[in-house]
Order: structure tokens, then C-alpha cells, then sequence
DNA sequence: TTCGTATATGAACACATGTTCATACCTTTG
DNA sequence: CAAAGGTATGAACATGTGTTCATATACGAA
């Protein structure tokens, strides 16, 4: 039996949700932190604040964080827990990236 | 500690290259199978031959799978088998697809 | 209210990716 | 050798994604 079609949209759709260097630095980042504000992201991703909030909106449109407003900051938060565990499956994983 | 920047490209590299829904399907039929040729994964994902052909090579090129002529087939393999359980990681996961 | 800090937004652009189509290349069979 | 089946290739195009920049908004402090 194969995986329906509609998961294997679904899982296509986390999967290029998640896809980037950054986006997935804020996952790990998220996943030791609890919760992080955007410029606490900002200093431990090395990226710059408003391309930071392209990605983290995105993702929070997506449903893979949650954002919660704490006086001028606002707090983000790793709604789907096992996001970390897709980094550990492939980290042993060969490629060839030239 | 964090994910060297290395590290997350690759991550990033990788989960690129498999997040497709065609793809996917791929990987997990040659998890199933062992090997198969192209038509046989024409059969099963239901792609257009030259199309699926593209996916195949380019899956080939990052190194994600093998492929062996067979007189006039080609069997491919899946190199990485660590790929499926990725699929598996974020089956359970929420998202907002709309 | 005015200022400074934190964050978001939107337009514009560059670049990557997915898809289609026509056609080429091999291999096997007759 | 010709024909047929299986697979690959490349151009062309449409679409999606990442990035930058300028600017807006929201809030707290003085």
C-alpha cells in the first residue's frame, strides 16, 4: 500500500515549509528554547530581521509556529514538535550537492 | 548547541530534493520494491514518463538514488533509506495547506 | 507627544523549480 | 537492417521562492 495522495501533498508541503538553512535553524533554535522573540532569532540565526520575518511568518501561516505578542516583542513557538526529528532522519543521509 | 551552518544546508539540500509529492511517492515505492524500473514507477505514481524521468535523474544527481541498466530498463534504487522515515516523522503533523 | 526599539509588510527583482513537448538514444526482436 | 519499446534529454515556458529595500505599525519610555 502507498500513501495517499493527499499525504504525500501534505508531507510534500511541510517538507518545502521546512526546506532552508534558516527556517530550519529556527526550528532547532525553537526546540531547545521553548519560545524566542524575534530579535533572540535574529542574533542565533545570523539572519537579517526583516528577511527573518519573511520566514517566520511564513511559517506561522503554515501552522508550524505559533506567535504570541509580549509588550514590543512577539514570542515564537514550535507548534509541531516532531519538525526536529526530520533534521535528525537525514543528517547520516549522503548526497552529492555540487 | 546548534546545527553547523553545513550541517543545515544540507538538511535544507536534501529535504528540497525530496519534497515533491511525485517524489515522495517514489521514495516510498522503492522502499516497498527494492528497485524498479521507470515504467513500473510510471505505473505506480501515475507521472507522466518524461516527467517522472526528470525526477529520477535529478534525485539521481543529488545522490539520493541508483540506477542500473537492465537491456532496455533502467532499475532504480534508492540509495538513502533513511529518506522514508522522514515521511514518517511528519505524518502526524498539522498544517494549514489553504 | 515624541522618540526609540521591535516587528511586519509589500513591491520589485533575481533565481530556482515544475511541466510540457518534441525528439533522441539504446536495446531487443523480427 | 527495420521496427518497437523503454528511457533520457533539452528547450521553452510558467510558476514559485528567496531576498532586498523602503517603509509602516505598535508599543513602551521619557
Amino acid at each position: 500500500m502507498s500513501l495517499s495522495k493527499k499525504k504525500l501533498e501534505k508531507a510534500a508541503f511541510i517538507l518545502r515549509t521546512i526546506a532552508h538553512p534558516t527556517r530550519l535553524a529556527v526550528i532547532e533554535w525553537l526546540q531547545q528554547h521553548d519560545q524566542l522573540t524575534v530579535n533572540q532569532l535574529v542574533e542565533l540565526t545570523g539572519c537579517e530581521q526583516s528577511l527573518l520575518s519573511h520566514h517566520l511568518s511564513n511559517m506561522k501561516l503554515k501552522g508550524l509556529l505559533t506567535a504570541k505578542k509580549s509588550g514590543t516583542n512577539v514570542l515564537y513557538k514550535l507548534k509541531e514538535k516532531q519538525l526536529t526529528q526530520v533534521v535528525r532522519c537525514i543528517e547520516k543521509c549522503d548526497c552529492n550537492m555540487s
